[in-house]
RNA sequence: GGAGCUGUAGUGUAGCGGUUAACAUGCCGGCCUGUCAAGCCGGAGAUCGCGGGUUCAAUUCCCGUCAGCUCCGCCA
């Protein structure tokens, strides 16, 4: 028997044709002399039935079916009588009346209902993911994760990018995230390192001449895990030669405008607003701006220089500024006030200042220490009105915007002020580097082969941190889902760029040696782009987590339920590659000896 | 590494310093020929995450631990 038919995609137009379905049983409805079952398979649901003057056998047979059985049934699409035709389903007009019944296989009763909307501790359903699959709306992410996946490459072809693989057997380069580590066994006390993403061999494929490469690449991390962020991801890779910024900004505007029409049937607004970082910054006190809503923050660091209120002149006087939200119509309560106050405290703010708005005016406790005719220049910076509440931080700008950026994205929240639409954004013009304090050198923002502007190179020794990298992130729905830059293509400027974050000559060679000694091939000058492909699925799919669109996700502390993986290996395995464990002291019973 | 939340039949919840640990659903059995969240009747099912402490008595209070989730650090 061959299964001729997909049970959702069953109509009256079949009517009368005879069809063998196979499927899973979603529920079964015994009627004593008659039996519906509602068959399942990824396209949705027929019910058939099952008559016991039809056939004594086959009846006797249904009657110890289960849900989530799996069966194989033949029999006449026949229509069904208006009084009995169902609306909710799209298979409601029609049913199969079976007249050959086989179970193809038995099933335990699951331990999650399979069906959407479901309320189960998540840890049943890692552990059962192959059961939470089978659960139509998961279905449908796989399903769309597949289009968008599709589209893609489709897209890009035509684009005529290659897509080529990289190993993921690779060696450990430093900066950046800690390795997930690969052990030789060939060459004793030596590892690979699993990517964290395809950087230099998509660099050295454009040594190659390969112009426009892409790949749908696995990356992994080390670092904990977010509900954005899993061990290992998939990224959407892309590098071109002989393009500016621009150029790799509007290929992948044209990209996320077509995936978007072509799988969600959704018009994306564009070109994307350019914003340059120290704009963002100021603005939204993030790289990573969330611009669907307002409650944009602004500076009042020079409208009360000269109040009496000693926190915010005392900040000013040691360099700081005074900035400030004003959460529209928030009508909060005093004690919704003080939980503001303390979440700012939390995110490291000193305190918070703040004026509630009233018919009268301003109302603080803090009102005496301004002039009337200060408050009246506040309220109008602030577009004051009956209702709203202002909020103010004053501190070192870094801190105040940090704490702002965080207390506007809350109040957009709490205020509900979030609208559905998609909103993408590129950042662009990032410092080139930071100095880190902790290690006391310089870092880079980006990653160490991005390009800085032009005409910034001279400032490269003399003024570091104000030098501009060619770089974007784009930015959707205040996520950041994809960054990139053009690369550095000469030798020499690669070598002053290790030299800045403190890497001798010895170190350079070693680590970086074969994209030096490439770089003297005639290297292009290339960029391009990464994209945190399930980020991007998961906000497409307004699904509340990266796990939701990835298949078999690993839970918060990196590991997979369903397999148990991490898990030990045997002390034959651990000789064969050179390796003793020492593990910190723990009472530890019997962990040895499981494998998977 | 740190903080917070959660953990009670298969599942989702309720509960309380002393109970026969409750409800819904699912499961099993019986009845039932038009249901589609089928219905009616009956039944089984819980070492209250784990360990320790306080107490005459702990599922309940305390401490620790494990697991899951969220956030901070971390994530070129």
């Amino acid at each position: 028997m061959k299964k001729t038919h997909s049970c959702g995609t069953l109509t009256a137009d079949q009517m009368g044709e005879k069809v063998s379905l196979m499927g899973w049983v979603q529920r079964r409805r015994d009627h004593g002399g008659i039996i519906f079952i509602d068959l399942r398979d990824r396209t949705g649901l027929i019910q058939v039935v099952f008559d016991q003057e039809k056939s004594k056998e086959i009846f006797h047979l249904a009657e110890s079916i289960r849900n989530e059985y799996v069966v194989a049934v033949e029999g006449e699409i026949s229509p069904r009588s208006q009084e009995t035709i169902n609306p909710k389903l799209t298979t409601g007009e029609i049913e199969v009346f079976v007249d050959s019944l086989t179970i193809l296989n038995s099933s335990k009763t699951p331990p999650i209902y399979i069906e959407n909307d479901i309320d189960v501790d998540e840890n049943l359903r890692l552990k059962y993911r192959y059961l939470d699959l089978r659960r139509p709306e998961m279905q449908e992410k796989l399903f769309l994760r597949h289009k968008i996946i599709k589209n893609i490459r489709d897209f890009l072809d035509l684009e005529g990018f290659w897509e080529i693989e990289t190993p993921v057997l690779t060696r450990s380069t430093p900066e950046g995230a800690r390795d997930y580590l690969v052990p030789s066994r060939v060459k004793s006390g030596s590892f690979f390192a699993l990517p964290q993403s395809p950087q230099l061999f998509k660099q050295l494929l454009m040594v190659a001449g390969t112009e426009k490469y892409f790949q749908i690449a696995r990356c992994f991390r080390d670092e904990d895990l977010r509900a954005d962020r899993q061990p290992e991801f998939t990224q959407l890779d892309m590098e071109m030669s002989f393009v500016n910024s621009e150029d790799i900004m509007n290929i992948v505007e044209k990209l996320i405008v077509d995936i978007f029409k072509k799988v969600l049937g959704k018009e994306v607004k564009y070109p994307f607003l350019r914003l340059p970082y120290r704009e963002a910054m100021s603005r939204f006190g993030t790289d990573k701006p969330d611009t669907r809503f307002g409650l944009e923050i602004q500076d009042i660091s020079k409208l009360v220089a000269d109040s009496e209120f000693k926190v915010f002149t005392g900040a000013l006087a040691s360099g700081g500024v005074v900035r400030g939200i004003n959460a529209k119509g928030a009508s909060f309560s005093r004690k919704e006030v003080d939980d503001l106050t303390e979440l700012s405290i939390k995110l490291g703010a000193k305190g918070l200042a703040w004026f509630m708005v009233g018919p009268e005016g301003l109302k603080s406790p803090i009102n005496k220490f301004f002039k009337t005719e200060q408050l009246e220049e506040l309220s109008q910076k602030m577009n004051a009105e009956d209702g709203d509440l202002l909020i103010f931080v004053a501190d070192s700008q870094k801190v105040a915007e940090e704490v702002l950026g965080r207390l506007r994205v809350h109040l957009g929240e709490k205020l509900n002020l979030i609208s559905e639409e998609d909103n993408f954004l590129w950042v662009t013009d990032f410092p080139l580097l930071s100095f880190d304090d902790g290690e006391k050198r310089y870092v880079s923002n980006h990653h160490p082969f991005t390009s800085p502007v032009e005409e910034d190179i001279n400032l490269l020794e003399e003024e570091p941190l104000s030098a501009r990298a060619q770089a974007y992130d784009l930015v959707l729905n205040g996520v950041e889902i994809g960054g990139g830059s053009i690369r550095i293509h000469r030798r020499e400027l690669q070598e002053r760029l290790l030299k800045l974050l403190g890497f001798t000559q010895e170190e350079s060679y070693e680590k970086f040696g074969f994209l030096l000694q490439a770089f003297e091939y005639g290297t292009p000058p290339h960029g391009g782009i990464a994209l945190g492909l399930d980020r991007l699925i998961m906000l497409m799919l307004k699904a509340r987590s990266i796990r939701e669109v990835i298949p078999f996700p690993k839970t918060a502390s990196a590991s997979c339920l369903l397999t148990d993986a991490p898990a030990p290996v045997n002390t034959e395995q651990l000789d064969e590659l050179f390796l003793r464990l020492e593990l910190p002291e723990k009472e530890d019973d019997e962990s040895e000896e499981k494998g998977c």
